[in-house]
DNA sequence: TCTGGGGTCCTAGGACCC
DNA sequence: TCTGGGGTCCTAGGACCC
């Protein structure tokens, strides 16, 4: 058995964790750079704001309506997580954090529909007398019934929040009226082959030929169905798999033109992905360096391209990929574009002391004066992020990303704790 | 004027090996 | 007349997720 928890309108509720005048207030979670709402309270969803809708679009109806509006507080989003993630940790066997706002939990046991149950809503009310976050839980035989569980769960007020489905009858009465396009690993392209092919509700899916539908699609589709069926295709990831590529990448608060920007801009995402690349213990062997005009300006021409280089062995010092990343940017950048947006990707990955050097490699040199340096500096940035950087990361930054109504890190700074009078 | 960021997995096809 | 079979590795592109 598996339980799916997923936080309420997850960014939103943050925010309002420690604003409690904003109670019923609608909410709505900027995208990066302001660009666009990505999260919104419920009381934004009602007035039908839409996911992925551009700020500038809304703002006239955000107005009207007294909608508060905050740009995204990544920090302070990943600290109410892990808070969130502990207490869920505290009250099952075993759960795989699947999302910022969602985690899996191995039920394996529990035997009848009101124990689960009793489950379900001693995690709910848990992980909100600790933490002030309300979730929905979903349980189900399998990872995707676990997912169509909490997706009836938020639809539908009456659960409380909390859905256990393992009845036939009750699973048969869901999928019915619940359409493929919600199931977990049906996304948009699929969901309008599958209603193109007379399938509209979760039941029509399931109803049809295992066979066809993967020499049609392919064996995720496959999986998709199975599980839907009650066959279990995935287990619970306990430990998260070390990453295969490392991206950073921002859209600018206004258009680059100028070169030294540009490469100012590409050399602060490689210094961030390589630090990323240094939590993850690993070394890279390869390096992207992309960037691009505005896909939506269509009064002006579109440019994008991207250009890779290969160390001749892996290395996760900062230094060497800002070399890199110059070089492939001075090889990119035309000059008769508006930049809109720029990044790095690290990718071929080796654990240290993995790397298999071929005969007529020259050895590496000893570096254990650069990883004590690279190591000094993640932690003085951890205690203070921006405290030490590379002078080719630009001090001014004036292309740096909008975040004009960012809350304070509440929870992280012990200068912006919440104040109360 | 203004449109996010960071990932994974699978497949097909080409190059190459014996 | 007759033109193999079996395999790996890599990459690009397409789909999905949050």
């Amino acid at each position: 058995m598996f339980a799916l928890i997923d936080c309420n309108n997850f960014y939103a509720s943050c925010e309002k964790l420690f604003r409690p005048d904003l109670a019923h207030t609608p909410v709505v979670v900027l995208s990066n750079n302001d660009g666009c709402i990505v999260a919104r309270s419920k009381e934004a969803k009602a007035l039908g704001f839409k996911m992925g809708e551009p700020y500038f679009q809304a703002k006239e109806r955000i107005d009207r309506n007294g909608v508060m509006v905050f740009s995204s507080n990544y920090e302070l989003y990943a600290d109410i997580s892990r808070r969130v993630m502990e207490t869920i940790e505290s009250v099952v066997p075993a759960i795989e954090i699947y999302s910022i706002d969602e985690a899996f939990a191995d039920l394996r046991g529990f035997s009848d529909d009101h124990a689960l149950s009793q489950m379900g809503k001693l995690i709910q009310s848990t992980v909100f007398k600790h933490t002030g976050i309300s979730v929905g839980v979903g349980i189900g035989a399998t990872k995707t019934l676990a997912k169509l569980a909490n997706h009836a769960a938020k639809q539908y007020p009456k659960t409380g929040g909390v859905v256990v489905l393992t009845d036939k009858a009750r699973i048969e009465k869901l999928m019915r009226i619940t359409e493929v396009g919600e199931v977990w690993g049906v996304g948009r392209r699929l969901s309008r082959q599958l209603t193109d092919m007379g399938i509209q509700t979760v039941w029509d899916f399931i109803q049809h030929d295992t066979g066809s539908l993967r020499k049609q699609f392919s064996v995720v589709l496959e999986r998709t169905q199975r599980e839907l069926k009650g066959q279990a295709c995935f287990g619970l990831d306990e430990t998260p798999a070390t990453k295969q590529q490392i991206v950073c990448s921002r859209s600018f608060g206004d258009r680059i033109t100028q070169l030294d920007h540009l490469a100012q801009a590409v050399a602060t995402y490689t210094a961030r992905a390589c630090e990323k690349l240094r939590s993850e213990a690993m070394s890279a062997q390869s390096i992207t360096v992309f960037c691009r005009t505005s896909p939506f300006a269509d009064k002006e021409p579109y440019y994008s391209n991207q250009a890779s280089s290969q160390l001749s062995y892996p290395s996760d010092d900062t230094a060497v990929f800002l070399h890199q990343a110059n070089e492939l940017i001075q090889r990119i950048y035309k000059p008769q574009f508006r930049y809109a947006k720029a990044g790095v990707m690290l990718s071929n990955f080796y654990a240290p002391g993995t790397f298999q050097l071929s005969l007529f490699d020259e050895q590496p040199k000893d570096e254990s004066k650069r990883k004590g340096l690279m190591s000094l500096v993640d932690q003085l940035n951890k205690q203070h992020k921006g405290q030490v950087f590379f002078g080719c990361e630009g001090i001014s930054k004036p292309w740096a990303m909008k975040r004009d109504k960012v809350s304070p890190r509440y929870t992280t700074r012990w200068d912006e704790l919440p104040v109360v009078r």
